[in-house]
DNA sequence: GTCTATAGGTTGATAGAC
DNA sequence: GTCTATCAACCTATAGAC
C-alpha cells in the first residue's frame, strides 16, 4: 500500500473528495474508509465523530483561501478597484483547477444547515468585515445593507459555479467550460464587477 | 384530525418544508410522516419510492413557477428589457414570500446530486431556451456561451438568496432582511441586470 | 386507504485484542 | 495506531390484516 501519506491525511482527501461530490449528509464514514482502504475505526480515532471531521476537512481548505485573500486585498492597497475586490474573493478559489476542494467550497456555501453553518460562520467571521470594507473603499457611495446585499450575492454566484462545474458542460452543450479557470475568472469578474457598480435606490 | 386535506397532500407539504430545512438526504420518511402525522406506509403507498416522493415534491412547486415565468417572458413581447427578463426569472420564485417552497427551491438549486439534478434539467429544459432567447434578444451582441454563462450566474444568486434566508439576518447583524420581497427584487434585478450588461471579450 | 409488524440493510460509534 | 467484532439505532420498503 501507498504509506507515503499518513492514514489520517487519507480519510481527510477522500473525505474531501465524496463530501464534495455527494453531500455531507450523503456519505458515510463506510464510504469514507472504503475507499480510503482504511480500517473503519480509523475514522473514529483520529477525528472522534463525523461533525468532527467535517470540521477539519473544511478548515483544513478554507483557512488557507482566506489567508490568500486576505493577501490580495492587502497587496489592492487602501484605495481598491472593484475589480481588485472581486479577484480577491474568487481568485483563491478558482486558482485550484479542479481540485476537489473546489466542489467542497461549493458544496459547503450550498448546505446551509445548522452544523456545516457554524463552521462555515466561524471562518467567514474573519474576512467578511475586511471584504465589506474594501468594497466601502472600491465604492464608497453604496449603502452598508447594499454592500452586504452585494457580497451575498457574489458569494452565491461563485458557490453556483463551484457546485455545478461537474455537470455544466453537459447542460449547456458543451458551450461553457468550467475548466478554462482564467476565462471564467474574466467573465465572473466582469459580471460581478458590474453587479457591484449597478445604481440602487432604495424602494419607498 | 385535520381531515380537510388528504394524507397524500399532508406528505407533500411536510415533505416541501424539511427537504428544504434538512436537505433530501438529510430527511427521513419517518420524519416526515412524524410532522405529517400519517402512518409511515401511507408514503410508500401514495409515492412508492423516496425519489419518486422527491420527484413530486419538486414538481408540483416548479411546473406553475415555470409558467409564470413564460407568461411574464411572453408578456414583455418581442424586444424585452434585460430588466424584464430578470424579472421574469426571479418573480415567480420570490413572490411565493416565505412559504417553505422557498426554501425547497434554494435546495434543489443548491443539490447538483445525480437524482435530484434529473428532475431539475426535466423542468430546466422546458424554459431554459427561452430564457437564453430572450437574453439575446435583450443583448444582441452578448456572445451565445456568455449568455449561458450570465443565466447561469444568475441562478446561482437566486439560489443562494433562497437557500440562506433563514441565517442571513443574523449573519449581517439584522442589516439584511429578505423578508422585504419589493426591496429584495428590485436589489437583484439592478445587481443582476446590470452584470448581464457588463462588457466581455474573451481572453485571447 | 390506512394500519401493524417486520424484513433486511445501513448508520455512527465503541470495546477490547494486538 | 490499527484491527475485528459488535451494539443500538436508524433507514427504506413491503407483506398482509382490516
Amino acid at each position: 500500500m501507498n504509506d507515503r501519506v499518513s492514514t489520517k491525511t487519507r480519510i481527510l482527501d477522500v473525505a474531501e473528495r465524496l463530501f464534495g461530490e455527494k453531500g455531507f449528509d450523503g456519505t458515510s464514514l463506510r464510504d469514507i474508509t472504503a475507499e480510503a482502504g482504511v480500517n473503519l475505526a480509523a475514522v473514529n480515532y483520529h477525528f472522534q465523530t463525523k461533525d468532527s471531521l467535517i470540521d477539519a476537512v473544511i478548515e483544513r481548505r478554507i483557512a488557507p483561501v482566506n489567508r490568500r485573500r486576505l493577501e490580495m486585498l492587502e497587496a489592492a492597497g487602501p484605495n481598491p478597484a472593484i475589480e481588485q475586490v472581486v479577484e480577491a474573493f474568487l481568485v483563491p478559489v478558482l486558482e485550484c483547477s479542479l481540485s476537489p476542494m473546489v466542489a467542497l467550497m461549493g458544496r459547503v456555501l450550498a448546505t446551509p444547515d445548522q452544523f456545516v453553518y457554524r463552521v462555515f460562520k466561524k471562518h467567514l467571521a474573519a474576512i467578511a468585515q475586511r471584504f465589506a470594507d474594501a468594497v466601502g473603499a472600491a465604492l464608497p457611495e453604496l449603502a452598508p445593507a447594499e454592500r452586504l446585499w452585494r457580497l451575498h450575492f457574489m458569494g452565491g454566484t461563485m458557490a453556483h459555479v463551484l457546485s455545478w462545474s461537474h455537470v455544466l458542460p453537459e447542460m449547456t452543450g458543451g458551450l461553457c467550460d468550467p475548466s478554462d479557470r482564467k476565462a471564467l475568472t474574466a467573465r465572473l469578474v466582469s459580471f460581478l464587477s458590474a453587479g457591484f457598480r449597478a445604481p440602487f435606490t432604495e424602494a419607498h
